[in-house]
DNA sequence: TATTGTTATACTCTATAACTATA
DNA sequence: TATAGTTATAGAGTATAACAATA
């Protein structure tokens, strides 16, 4: 009833990572893969993937955002706003409104009913995060004063 | 000449973020796809993808390793696994033979002409890795073991 | 000319399900 | 029946480039 020189098995314990095991971007990988998939069984009962709601709730934070500054603040290309902003509008989760003082500008916010589906969301939301939170723990701030650095830094 | 109530400009200082400047799944995403382009940006050039990049050093890891143990070491369905291994095969950057022992099974190994690929890449990755170890600094093993937490226990 | 947003398009990454072959 | 790997297929997410409207 020995060991066996079993052949690399389930649980994966027996793969030598090499370099890559200190490899902070394959973590990250990794990690933000995780995260991402738990977001989305959460929030995808409620049909709204985590971009989407990213970028919902920088339009509740910021009403009359256009999609050039939403697309910087998500880190998206405008291209990349345009179906997105098409998936809430159609939802009608957001009012697009025309700017009166520049024309090719359109102006994002929330409706009530892009309120109320953040308040439905908002249980699922705060598990996730509080999920994450407990486990980063009292390290918190530097966490995440260092992924913003890698995100600002990295050039 | 006095600051105007300017609508939300270029980099984006003014974009208020709301909870999400203190969501980690958020900022887990931008620092992910900003290193995850950094790396692509060097790599780039001798083509190998983040992806086909951590594939293969596992497999130089690993020598005999399944395409199984392989996609669970780097968090991937075995048909996501099947395309790299194609492409990396094509290229001969890996051998694939299959076990005698059990038939079904195609053990993996790097060839030379890999290994010589890893060598060229390698001082691109150091540069890239001291990145962002030196934006991490100190606290990289914390930080390290903060995202693997994540990554495992998020469920 | 420059900027805001849209469109056409294409590419990468990934997974699910059904399959083959082996066990 | 179960497992290793492949294939067919589809969907999400993203960007580049060219474009229209407006500035």
């Amino acid at each position: 009833m020995g060991v066996r020189k079993r052949e690399l098995p389930g649980g994966s314990p027996l793969v030598n990572l090499g370099t890559l095991d200190e490899a902070i971007g394959f973590h990250l990988r990794v990690a933000q893969d995780a995260s991402f998939r738990a977001f989305a069984r959460r929030a995808g009962q409620h049909d709204l993937k985590p971009g989407h709601f990213a970028a919902l709730l920088v339009i509740a934070n910021n009403p009359g955002i256009g999609q050039g500054a939403l697309g910087r603040a998500i880190a998206r290309d405008k291209s990349s706003v345009t179906p997105i902003i098409q998936s809430l509008s159609r939802r009608e989760l957001i009012d697009r409104l025309t700017s009166a003082a520049d024309r090719r500008r359109i102006q994002l916010s929330i409706t009530k009913a892009g309120r109320a589906l953040l308040r439905r969301l908002a249980p699922h939301v705060r598990n996730h995060d509080r999920n994450l939170d407990t486990i980063v723990g009292a390290d918190k701030a530097r966490f995440l004063g260092l992924l913003k650095r890698i995100a600002d830094e990295i050039s």
